[in-house]
DNA sequence: TGTCAGAAGTACACGGCGTTTCCGATTTAC
DNA sequence: GTAAATCGGAAACGCCGTGTACTTCTGACA
């Protein structure tokens, strides 16, 4: 790598570096070029040197972002004993939620739109990640599900076989957990869904006005979400 | 009411109506005073006469969605036998996605950061409306769901008391539904978080890439939450 | 019916935004 | 050592929300 090409990536760097840190200080919407180039002390012109557009940023960001939730979400499980997939499933929704509550701006840069008029690119920015977090899930899921559970479960919903899902993601989850039944993927979604209500009332502030402590709130949904998962329902 | 007065509150209603109308087909953030003056004919400037800022404007954009949304959500429980809490929580979860489809902006309006730079003021725009969206749902998952239930889930998530609650939010709540207990209140919330979550993950994009009918998913979730509600846990 | 306070609305300005065009300076590569 | 590629600055365009100053019109009251 040349000098040139280092001196590069790192200004890179410190053009996101600089982004982010502005969407956590002046929340969403505080995101702007012109405040990058401010910081470093560069007109904004120079930035479009390593961001063809806005929207590239933004790009880059969620990337950036949506690798450190993957990342946040491994750790968490890692850190758990593999025997007890229930555990692990705790395990993953505590850091989910943590690491929105410390990463708020991140969250709604994912989850909410947090940038006006962004549009994503077709593939997806956070392709990469959201295959690990998305690959992690269902691993734990197919772990802590009884397969009679499961089974149960999908001949009430209907979804029994692969044919809702589309192709690429199913290639991409079978790569990642070769086995996995398509009633437990489609289990697994319900538990992301189950996570991320909670959460996402919590980050954008409809939960702390009705109920000071969240986080025993989400607990208890947690330990729920678990013990009907791991227990067979007939 | 004087012709002024009516005139006022005819243009007022203009500005609004063009106001949702843009932001539901420039997107999320493509909200902007100029916008709405350009097609109303007027100068940016004379929109202050009916909004002081921008804020302003927003927020009640905020509280005639909200009013919307709980208006669909009481008409979807009302069409219901009332002697059927199961079939009254399935409704008003059905009729939450359904308006939050019709209505994108409109969600994104209330439970994401659609609009940039925008502070809620200090007693929430949609106040009036999410008390009775609350009140509605406390008032179905009461009624459906045994005390005995309740009670066992409270003790497991240790929320058999109202301490958790703003002193405020208690007071609106048991004006709505007097006898409501604690352990209710908090079911319910999480009953709210478990219907926000794939409805959210939904609106915002992140659910068709991954499962290409959202409906069946969400109805089975609906469907596993009232019969876990409905059914003695132990 | 005439008068006049106040409301509605315009013209213009300010600073900030993303983005573009043009151009000078610096660094790399042959 | 020179040619090419890259980096970055100055200024401009057309947006945006908002403030000031001024005109026009309306409706209530003498």
């Amino acid at each position: 790598m040349s000098r040139r090409e280092r001196l590069r990536a790192e200004t890179t760097r410190e053009i996101t570096a600089i982004a982010l840190k502005q969407l956590a200080t002046e929340g969403p919407g505080g995101l702007s070029l012109r405040g990058i180039a401010r910081e470093m002390g560069m007109t904004a012109r120079a930035i479009y040197s390593y961001f063809a557009t806005r929207d590239e940023l933004v790009t880059a960001l969620i990337r950036d972002v949506s690798t450190s939730l993957a990342n946040a979400l491994e750790t968490a499980v890692h850190a758990v004993p593999a025997g007890d997939p229930g555990a692990g499933l705790l395990a993953w929704g505590e850091a989910l939620r943590e690491w929105a509550l410390a990463n708020p701006e991140g969250f709604r840069l994912i989850y909410g739109d947090a940038v006006p008029g962004y549009q994503p690119p077709e593939d997806g920015p956070a392709d990469q990640a959201a295959r690990r977090i998305c690959g992690g899930l269902n691993r734990l899921v197919a772990a802590a599900c009884p397969p009679a559970a499961a089974s149960a479960d999908s001949a009430r919903a209907g979804t029994a076989d692969w044919s809702p899902f589309p192709p690429s993601y199913v290639a991409k989850v079978r790569a990642e957990v070769p086995d996995l039944a398509p009633e437990v993927a489609a289990l697994a979604l319900r538990v992301w869904g189950r996570m991320h209500g909670l959460v996402g009332l919590e980050i954008h502030g409809h939960l702390r006005p009705v109920y000071t402590d969240p986080a025993a709130l989400y607990r208890a949904e947690l330990r729920e979400l678990v013990r009907s998962l791991t227990t067979p329902t007939g």
